[in-house]
DNA sequence: ATAGCCTGTGGGGTATACCCCACAGTCAAG
DNA sequence: CTTGACTGTGGGGTATACCCCACAGGCTAT
């Protein structure tokens, strides 16, 4: 796939996804376009894309984003020394979940002011 | 309380809490000290902070925090107005909660990886 | 073969959420 | 009454996550 697809296919600009690559969030490979090269995206990078938004979304940054998707990657090895920080982040999202909880319930209270008084 | 004061309780930097203030997000009172004025905070400010730093971690913007904030001020007329807006909050509040759990299924996979391998 | 849209590169700019420093006034302890 | 910690103001700087523009080459349809 080349990038107009990949932005068609995301909602993203290509320079947002250029962001992305550089920062190795998503790889995409060179292929020759005369005497220059044009990158070529696979389906691992809408699927990455897809985490990336997810990951945002939950308040983490592209770092930390990149962080865990480096340890999909890492040898059994360093994934033990891994190990901590995955369960880190597992602690954070579960932070996280309560801490949106506690916002629904600001919300719900709210709009509780608008249907009952 | 001084600004110290608040620091202290929320771990914050005074540039930081000046910052919320400066977008509105929490506010103090103008105390005469000599010829000049030092800002005094109430317990209100340390709840909002504690409302931003959760905010925050859901990945809210500190304008999106405002906003939520704005409608607590709001007289009931606005409320009605602002219904739509925070219908809007509470239906990305679930989006982020199901994409949190999302995100903990990756987690648990690569640590699934670390423990049965 | 040429027009029109595609491509990467480079560079600058923007919004958000702060941090850091210097300065001058304030206050509290000794 | 001085010393040291605290205070607001002002201004500059940083990191993150992009956007926008211009340029030069590539691809495709006619």
């Amino acid at each position: 796939m080349k990038i107009s697809e990949i932005c068609k296919q995301t909602g993203l600009s290509k320079d947002g996804i250029r962001h992305y690559e550089e920062l190795g969030l998503i790889r995409s490979f060179r292929k020759p376009a005369g005497s220059r090269f044009y990158q070529d995206y696979d389906e691992s990078a809408l699927l990455r894309i897809e985490m990336i938004r997810c990951g945002k979304s939950c308040g983490f940054t592209l770092k930390e984003i990149k962080n865990i998707f480096d340890c999909s990657e890492a040898d059994e090895l360093s994934l033990v020394e891994l190990r901590p920080f995955l369960l880190q982040k597992l602690d954070e999202l579960n932070q996280k979940s309560a801490e949106i909880e506690k916002m629904k319930a600001v919300i719900r209270q709210h709009l509780a002011g608008v249907e009952c008084e």
